[in-house]
Parts: structure tokens; sequence; C-alpha cells
DNA sequence: TCGTGACTTTACCAAGTGGTCAAAAAAGAC
DNA sequence: GTCTTTTTTGACCACTTGGTAAAGTCACGA
């Protein structure tokens, strides 16, 4: 008669075996699915097949497309906001932004698909996304840029502009994930992001050096 | 009986004042609902509805969905090729690949949705670019590469890796264009990209000069 | 081992999709 | 104007899509 996962004897996050094992397939292959075709351009029949598991079934563990997509934009956005967090700002300021950087770059090779769906969603104008950005992001960066803006005021940086350093971290970062079909073909498919590291490590080092 | 805008006495590219004007229409619908949406995700009843006109007009100037996305395609890699093209190898380094950084900024700027739909395109795997990519791109990647590493080792650049450098030109000047609902969100909706073009002549300038 | 609830599948919609076709309506050419 | 060609439309189709209902199968505790 319970056909509803989340009521019967397991509730909230106690999900059984199966359930647990079933939701990360269905995310993981959504995650796929999502982050190169984009919201609309999935069908659930990719992420069943993808998944191994039947479309219905797949409707048994999520209410319909929407709610997945939600689940792993919720999950995404604190992956995202991690690395910032992880800013001292009782540290070296040089070092912690060039810290910072190296996570990103991390990041970008561990999870490129996490990196493709964040940009999927953005280019598409952040329609499930914007509040979140608002409420999540939108605080830490700023906190972040006045952060950096103390340190170059103190004479610990060189002075520029904060939003933009951060909007060109991001970007540069993000470029070997979300960029990868360009960037195989341009190196010959080699693994381009280790040079990568090294790369932006001087080009920011140059720039933030006092 | 002649239903082929192709033919009869306009021939090739003599199209009729009426061909010339939907055919503009369609495709500038497209390039807005494609860039947002991805290939998949549009549909012909959204750029139908977009350029005002019904769909089966739509399939009487194009043979479907597919031969719209690539006219826009081919069009698109004229354009993106361009601002790279006019690196001048007889003129001053560093002057020409900050020019050639403020070319890529106002191509952000001026044309967002272009932007958005290379984006779209290489997020996806190239699928449709691929051999444009290796055709077209690939070998003037390769010369500006040979090129700026040739104006290195003559010291008149600092040494860096030539590819990382484009890249990260790309990566940041297409930033404003492809996320630019993020940063309109972190920066509360003013134009950022003005304040990211000196931001970058910076960047790029402590990285390059000698 | 048997019953009960958790899980899975088969069969099925209704809406949306890319695309076709023949007929109607505009444009031009004369 | 009238005749021909180009352009537009309304009706339609086969297929895909997200989603549902109900019947079936499985796992496990009593």
């Amino acid at each position: 008669m319970k056909d509803d996962p989340d009521s019967g004897k397991n509730q909230g996050k106690g999900l059984s075996r199966i359930q647990q094992r079933n939701r990360k397939l269905i995310l993981d292959a959504a995650l796929e699915v999502f982050a190169s075709e984009g919201y609309r351009g999935a069908t659930l029949d990719q992420i069943a097949a993808q998944a191994g598991l039947s479309k219905p079934n797949i409707l048994y563990y999520f209410s319909g497309k929407e709610e997945i997509h939600v689940t792993l934009l919720n999950r995404l956005m604190e992956t995202w906001l991690d690395p910032l967090r992880q800013v001292d700002p009782q540290g070296e300021p040089l070092e912690e932004l060039l810290a910072y950087i190296h996570r990103k770059v991390r990041m970008s090779k561990q999870f490129p698909r996490e990196s493709r769906l964040f940009a999927n969603e953005v280019l598409q104008g952040a329609p499930r996304m914007k509040p979140h950005l608002k409420s999540g992001l939108k605080p830490l960066f700023d906190d972040t840029c006045a952060l950096i803006q103390g340190w170059m005021d103190a004479g610990k940086l060189a002075a520029c502009d904060p939003q933009h350093l951060i909007f060109s971290i991001w970007a540069t970062t993000q470029h070997y994930a979300d960029f990868d079909a360009q960037v195989k073909v341009l190196t010959g498919g080699k693994s381009a992001i280790n040079g990568g590291e090294d790369y932006l490590d001087t080009l920011f080092r140059k720039l933030l050096t006092p």
C-alpha cells in the first residue's frame, strides 16, 4: 500500500539500502544528462537508460524531472561555495587567493559534470538557481570582495577590482571543464588542465603581488 | 509550381526582398532561442513565435531545425575567428595582444547571444561544430601560439604558455556574456563589462610585460 | 512460511514535438 | 486587370515526452 519512499518505517534521512543505491544511481545519471543537454534537452528516458532503471521506477523515487534537477542544483550549490568559504581572512593574502585558485582548478578536474551543470543553468539565465545565487552566493561574494579590498588597502596585495578578480578566477578555472571539448581539440586531447594550473598560478601571482 | 525559395529567377544569393527579410527574422529568432535553450531544448514553435511567423512558414525557408542551427553555427564561426585573424605579426606584441583582448570584450558586449550559442554548443561536446573547430579554429590557434611563442623567445613578451594564455583570454572575455545572469546578480545588475575591460587590460599587461 | 509493505514493471495517456501537404492568399510580370 | 509564381496558412501525422494506474514481484520480519 505504501508507495511513497519517504513514508513507512524509514523516515527522513533514514533511507533503505535500495533507496540509497537507486537515488544515487538516478542523481548520477541525471547529472550526466543534464550537464550535457541542459534542462529542457534532457529526457527522463535518457536518465533512466543511463541509470539502468525504468522510467516509472525513476518516478517512484522522484516526483518528476523538475525535482531531480532541483535536487542536483541544491547539492551543487554547497559543493560550489565550499572552496570560497575556505578562504581564511587570517591567512597570508596572496597565498590564500592562490590556494583558492588551485582548489578551483582541482574542482574543475574532479567535478567537470557539476561545472557543466552549473554553466548550463547560468547560460539559460539561471531560471531555477537565481534565488540560490542571491541568498547563498551573493553574501559570500560580497564578503570576499570586502576581504580582498581590505587586503589591498593594507598593501598586502596589488590593487585591482575584487569583483572582476573573482570573475576572472571563476572564468579561467571553470573553462577547462566547461569548454573541455574545445580544449581537447586544440591541445590534441592531452589533459591540458595540469599545465593550466601552473599558468594560472603565474597569471594571478603577477597580478596580485604588491 | 515552384516552392523552393532557392529556385526560380532568383538563384544563389539573389534572394527576394521577402526572403531576405524572413530568413533574417528566422535566424535572429533562432539565435535567441538556441542560445538560451541549447539545440535539443529549443523548439520550432518557440522560434516561430519569436520570429512572428508560423511554423510551416519557417519550414518553407529552412528544411528543418537542424539546417537553421547549422546555418547559425557557420555564420558564428566567421564572426568568432575574425578578432584573432586581426592580430598582426608585424605589430608591437604587447599592444597587439591587448588590442585582441579589447576586441573580444567588445564582442562579448555586442554579441552576447552568439557567445552563448557557441558556449552551449561546446558545453554539449560540440557535436555539430567539432569539424569546424578542427578545420577552422585549430590551424589559426596553432599559428597564433607559434607567433606568441616567437615574440616571447625574442624577449618582446614575458614567457608563459601561449595555449593557456589564449584559453584564459577566451575564458575571461566570454565570461561576461555567458555568465551574464550570474554577473548581474552579483554586481546588482550594473553593466559590469566596462569595469571588466579595464581589469582585464591590467591583468594581461602585468602578465605579459617583459 | 507466509504476509505485508517496499519495490518494479507493463500498459497506457495527454500534450508537445518536428515535419508534411494541399489549398488559400499575396506579389509580381505583362 | 489577369495570369503566374511566390508566400502563407490550417489541418494533419507519426513520434517523443513527462507522467500515471494498477498489477505484479521481491525482501524481510514474525
